[in-house]
DNA sequence: CGGAACAATTAATGTAGATTAATTTTTTTT
DNA sequence: AAAAAAAATTAATCTACATTAATTGTTCCG
């Protein structure tokens, strides 16, 4: 149940039995069918979270009601609007699962305590953190930088296995373009 | 000298005089001319860098030479290229000044000696990381959703003093327009 | 102080991708 | 398996913003 998590933090830090069973007092599994929220617009994110199986996504829902895919989390991400998290403010952002899914929370409290009781998650959580940082500043740069077709191409080479998975709509919001655009580019690509 | 980013510290965790004393060892300051590079594409950043007085920008180029500015850095904030630094490989990213600045550098090595010798600093480079990324999210979610248009008028109320002082040509690279463009904007809603 | 480089403005023209709408294909539900 | 819902396709039209280019205004430096 907790394995994927457990190994994912034994990359970074390690961790006496002690230490182990304590984390896990504190983790919480939730299971979210398809199309259902985790979390919509206005509420505060409680919980951080970890996905063990399916797929969710995180998007934004501008003024005129379409959709922005900032992040598709598969097994072995964490999911979060972070501004909500760590302000523990009412949030912008949506969350639902696109295939049922199983995630682990951890709530914000409960993570407080973690880091006095246990300072060695810092290291960890500055860790993944500072990856996230990069990754949202390749992610902007490309989005600033390239051109459709290449955000495209990027995005399946990054990560083939969604592009199979995925349907062309949740690509496209993904990108930046409409599933009309998508849908064009692709068969004419093919030509 | 080092004021203003032991302050900054000081919001976060409590150093002991030995601790400070410490961490002043690791740090060099550096000048940094106006329209001098502090880096350039294909540089391997090996220094975290804050600023201290000044201005500077983080930016890429595209295939076809054309700057996107992803970041300015006044005095109190942190600058670099993060994916560059954390994976010690040559990154994709310029910074150069905007105006004669300088900024106190620590070496990766250092950075990671000192986790190791004071691990208090796991605490603040966590808290700095998540911040980064609850303001990456956000701006990434803003150059999604909304208008050029918008875009200004999110960044003069964000950045009012950056506004006054910049000219027009780095505020369009920022909120992703051409000059000519925001030129025009900017005439047409005085009337 | 004078001229060279740079920044801003204006306007005509061009285009990547959006919008709308109708049709077909696929998936989901019962 | 049929009906309903969702996804993908196609094509015509539209638009926010880019491009190009010429003009003016500003700053900086010898």
């Amino acid at each position: 149940m907790y394995d994927l998590l457990l190994a994912n933090i034994a990359k970074y830090i390690t961790l006496t039995q002690e230490e182990t069973d304590y984390l896990i007092s504190l983790l919480h599994t939730k299971k979210i069918k398809r199309k259902r929220y985790l979390q919509q617009e206005g509420d505060t994110t409680r919980h951080t979270s970890f996905v063990i199986s399916g797929i969710l996504r995180m998007y934004s829902v501008d003024k005129n009601g379409f959709e922005h895919i900032i992040q598709f989390a598969t097994p072995g991400w964490w999911i979060g609007d972070f501004q909500s998290f760590l302000q523990q403010k009412p949030g912008n952002l949506f969350i639902d699962a696109i295939d049922d899914s199983e995630i682990i929370q951890l709530s914000k409290t409960d993570l407080d305590n973690l880091f006095i009781k246990v300072p060695k998650f810092e290291r960890f959580f500055r860790i993944l953190a500072e990856n996230a940082v990069a990754a949202y500043q390749q992610r902007f740069v490309n989005s600033l930088s390239l051109s459709a077709r290449e955000r495209y191409q990027n995005f399946a080479e990054l990560y083939p296995s969604l592009v199979q998975c995925l349907s062309q709509k949740f690509i496209a919001s993904y990108i930046g373009v409409t599933p009309e655009f998508l849908s064009k580019m692709l068969n004419q690509q093919m030509q």
